[in-house]
DNA sequence: AACCTTTATGCAACCTTTTGCATAAAAAAG
DNA sequence: CTTTTTTATGCAAAAGGTTGCATAAAGGTT
């Protein structure tokens, strides 16, 4: 499973707590790999008993201790080899699609501001992705080798972003006929009992 | 939690037993909605615990019996329900994602190869996509009302695939200048210690 | 005759994820 | 000055999902 070698990518580079990772999440790895906080610390444990990573405790002032993490050398190399592996695709689980199966038109009108909500969602997470890609991806054949994986990353979810949304249109499109069909066209002609 | 939901939807037009919802579920729904057959099983005996669904022993000449299952009034209201509900998205997890954070010199070649597989992957399932929508869906307007939701679903697979192909085509050009690149200049000249 | 695949269902153990709760103190908002 | 938000961590129960195994018979393959 993989939610470990997110957090161990995650800490590449820096050293966080687990409430630093979790923030982390939000806007960088958590768009291709959600995890909640529960989970984040849960893991954090297991990957330090493992000695994957190392843990050290840091006061400050006020505020609660926090621990800090760390990928030791042994981590490293866990990641290094996973990275080498066969991977796996989880399929996303989307209501949505599920309940387009149930279309009729009793349910039309809320199937249609469903799609518009998930429309203005996916709105401002690809302005969020694009804040992102003109801050730091702007130019991405400078960008140094690992920085590139992360663009690509990047440019996945802003492309299917960009899909999705020319889907909601059209589906609202095709929604609204339904809608606006004369009462008892929801009949199935192509099913005479 | 909509597995249940999307086992209800699959016996709205026909009453199928496990194995045959298990098969339909490879070539539908299932393509945004993947279970096991011990899923099924399981969440079968739930829904008809609570009523809502109905089972019936059928004997076979030779193969085991097998057990049809439908709705009954309660399971078609109690899913009539859910569609008018808020839905929820589960993001999918890619592995793929995660390890290009951790693109390298040394993993850029086995990303590449990953990339390509799923590319190829992506191709026969557009592929069958394709034929069912040629099949069933060629003029979506004059289909029936649930049937274009189906219709609606099927054509936001199509198109996330379709995108998919062409993110792994950008990508898969970027990775290659990756390997390409003279040894050392993966060096990050971004963060100097 | 021995083996593999398909049909058909299921248990049990384990792992992962979600949900609800709990603590604790500083800083900001009203 | 009281309330809410933010920082910071965690337990425990429940729900959901995966993996491995088990059974059983028909039909096809070598």
């Amino acid at each position: 499973m993989a939610l470990s070698h997110a957090i161990m990518t995650a800490l590449l580079e820096d050293e966080m707590s687990g409430y630093e990772l979790a923030k982390a999440f939000d806007v960088s790895l958590g768009l291709f790999w959600r995890a909640s906080h529960q989970q984040i610390y849960q893991e954090l444990h297991k990957l330090s008993d493992r000695g994957l990573l190392h843990r050290q405790t840091v006061p400050q002032a006020g505020k609660p201790d926090k621990i800090l993490y760390g990928l030791t050398a042994a981590g490293q190399e866990a990641l290094g080899e996973w990275v080498l592996g066969s991977g796996r695709v989880q399929e996303g689980k989307d209501d949505l699609f599920v309940k387009l199966y149930n279309l009729g038109k009793d349910n039309a009108a809320h199937l249609a501001a469903e799609v518009e909500q998930r429309r203005k969602q996916m709105m401002q997470r690809l302005y969020l992705y694009e804040r992102i890609r003109r801050r730091h991806y702007a130019r991405p054949d400078t960008l140094p080798v690992r920085r590139k994986g992360v663009y690509l990353a990047l440019l996945a979810g802003i492309r299917q972003g960009e899909q999705f949304l020319a889907w909601c249109d059209e589906a609202l499109a095709m929604l609204a006929t339904v809608s606006k069909m004369p009462a008892g066209a929801e009949a199935d002609p192509s099913l005479p009992s």
